[in-house]
DNA sequence: GCGACTGTTCGACAATCGCGGTACAGTGCA
DNA sequence: TGCACTGTACCGCGATTGTCGAACAGTCGC
């Protein structure tokens, strides 16, 4: 299918910030980044939910916005996180997030923990 | 008036990326990093534009999502912006999003001014 | 108290978002 | 050649977003 990818300089910080602003999208990036292969069904299995059609609206912003690619390969779609690029252009930007997002989850599961106790 | 902020342990970076997300906010917050006191017209004839009231939905956005403080003073509301909260909560995320944005800036000038020459 | 000033609230509006279903297109395999 | 599989395209839907104008509320200074 070939998708149109911006290149490293057409990123925009604004773009990828509201891509990134959104549990699923996150969280999809969260699993690309644990790296190895992934596909769209692999992602959509791993993340438990959503109808392909919305998946395949999320490829689309995070695409768009310069987080992933998204690389056409027999009957698949490659997914891979744009890490080199980002990191160039905003350094440290998507550790901070990831970092920040598994801070988020651990504070979350201590809440649940401890309201349950 | 006495607005309702979220303590920072109730932060959520989903909720920070997706209000930063947004050029209007992000210019704000980048009014608020250079410091200095800064009232919502204040603010707001930096920027340029935009009615009031649009900019009381975005203080909204901007305080919900735990980014500023906003605290009624007088007759006026000063902002603050929240760097020791996002800071701890996450560490280089904030840094990282304002020099990326500076970094933008100056690409898209550099832009610019190569097509203008 | 009155007027100027600051900022919120409310209502409206178009645009976009997030989500899903159905249909379709491309690939691989038997 | 036919079928299973992967993922997109298109359409529709309700909810949210970004924007604004008008009206209101609190505060300061005269």
């Amino acid at each position: 299918m070939a998708f149109r990818h911006p290149d490293r300089d057409q990123i925009r910080i604004e773009d990828v910030l509201s891509a990134l602003g959104n549990g699923v999208r996150l969280a999809v990036v969260r699993v690309l980044d644990v790296g190895g292969e992934h596909n769209c069904t692999s992602v959509l299995n791993t993340l438990g939910i959503t109808a392909k059609s919305t998946m395949t609206h999320h490829w689309r912003v995070l695409r768009d916005s310069g987080v992933i690619w998204q690389q056409p390969s027999g009957r698949e779609n490659l997914l891979v996180l744009r890490r080199e690029d980002l990191d160039a252009r905003y350094p440290g930007l998507l550790d901070a997030i990831l970092s920040g997002a598994r801070a988020d989850d651990a504070l979350q599961r201590r809440e649940r923990a401890g309201s349950a106790a």
